[in-house]
DNA sequence: AATTATTTGTACGTATGTATG
DNA sequence: GCATACATACGTACAAATAAT
């Protein structure tokens, strides 16, 4: 999972940290460092430190508990599983490790119908990318993806670069910075495209991900529907009650 | 939505931006003021106001463009919806509208079986509340929730509590701080009980939410299976692809 | 039971870097 | 090149919660 440079040093501590909890250098449900120890090592200000721990916090590796100090989760441990990040295909495989497979099934340019317009919020001039992957796990045929690109933005697509990662192309080929998705997870009536693309044996519905995605100027550049088998669907979350507003500093 | 006493500073500048943005004061797609006139505005340093920001970044309310200034968002706005955040039925119920009802089927102290020792992680010997929940909106009953909660944390219910909202009676009452919550949302086959408790309509399958909700010392409360009719079901969510780590300072 | 030390939380101020216009 | 505005980093002080004495 890599995306645009971030060389500052509390990134550069928040993966270090990141790297030896997932390798179990540091146990869950056991304490940190103090943030004065981290200080002393990295040799830099709290305020630093403090800026990763709150990174490691807010992703759900740590719990920070006032006058104790910072203590392992295990959650990501127990679910490894994406949690509540814009990940691509491609990354979610790797880490489930069974083998998965990519099938491009159409990748066309297109003029917008109405649905297209609302969604990406363009007329009907406009150049659209139309992409259907079906993903393989393990044999079987159990996600459509099919994404709208606006081809203003995401100028130019390959057969090679949708059946290995479109993401990944965007951010190091194209130099665009993702900033953030809305995503909306509903049941819908399997359509005929579903039925083609996928094995559904019998499921009357599939589970939808409809998910539209900006760019870190605020365009809007994508929508997406992944369009899930029922039985293989599952999705992970971290939530804090408060998002407890406790801020590095300063 | 209420917690926790937070009357930091900052606390209380999101609080008031977020009024600001939801009642239109600030408009979707044009800038906030920036860092330095809310610094006069509000007479704090700048890393107050920019933790204030970095909360309505956070929680998707504004987009942060360095060298340009903060541009307010209307994701909020366009999907009026509770976006990834640990919530009551009280509170969806109240930001949705529609007539709602909560009738209590059961409420008792029992003897956790296998499954209750794994999820709620405690012996043979604990004590577990165990609550069951119809949710009826617009006249049908769509949502089942079954809590189970460890008695040695939550000493005292009663069917009072459970029919208005057993979160505001842990946190105001019982004075204790939710910390987190671990979500993770699957389809699965109706049980007998769906099939008594909820209008099926003869829907094949349901929605689970599975919820290990915890306080914020860490310690495993409460285990909840919200159980959906699947045409009834929806979640948003909200993700930034890096939660791009730019924090408040310094 | 009261005090002190430790550890995280909030807030202030300053300096410099980087992106935008 | 210059001004503006956000980003990162340093340092300091004090508050609040916890743990140890």
């Amino acid at each position: 999972m890599k995306s645009k440079s971030n060389h500052t040093k509390s990134f550069m501590i928040y993966e270090e940290l990141v790297e030896k909890i997932q390798n179990g250098t540091y146990q869950p449900n056991t304490k940190l460092p103090t943030e004065h120890e981290f200080m002393q090592q990295y040799e830099v200000a709290r305020g630093t430190i403090r800026e990763a721990l709150q990174m490691l916090y807010q992703n759900g590796y740590i719990q920070k508990i006032q006058g104790k100090g910072s203590v392992v989760l295990d959650i990501r441990r127990k679910y490894n599983f994406p949690i509540t990040e814009l990940v691509s295909f491609k990354q979610i495989a790797k880490a489930m490790g069974g083998t998965s497979r990519t099938i491009l099934q159409e990748l066309s340019l297109i003029k917008p119908d109405a649905f297209i317009q609302t969604e990406l919020n363009v007329s009907t001039a406009a150049e659209i990318w139309k992409v259907v992957r079906t993903r393989e796990i393990d044999g079987e045929k159990i996600i459509l993806d099919v994404d709208y690109f606006n081809k203003q933005y995401i100028t130019f697509l390959t057969k090679e670069i949708c059946e290995d990662s479109i993401y990944e192309y965007i951010e190091n080929e194209l130099q665009l910075s993702i900033g953030f998705a809305k995503k909306e997870i509903l049941v819908e009536e399997p359509t005929e495209m579903d039925r083609t693309y996928l094995d559904l044996e019998g499921f009357p519905n599939v589970v939808v991900v409809k998910n539209h995605v900006y760019l870190e100027d605020i365009t809007l550049f994508q929508y997406t529907e992944s369009r899930h088998r029922p039985d293989k669907f599952r999705f992970v979350d971290f939530a804090r009650r408060f998002a407890n507003y406790s801020y590095p500093n300063m």
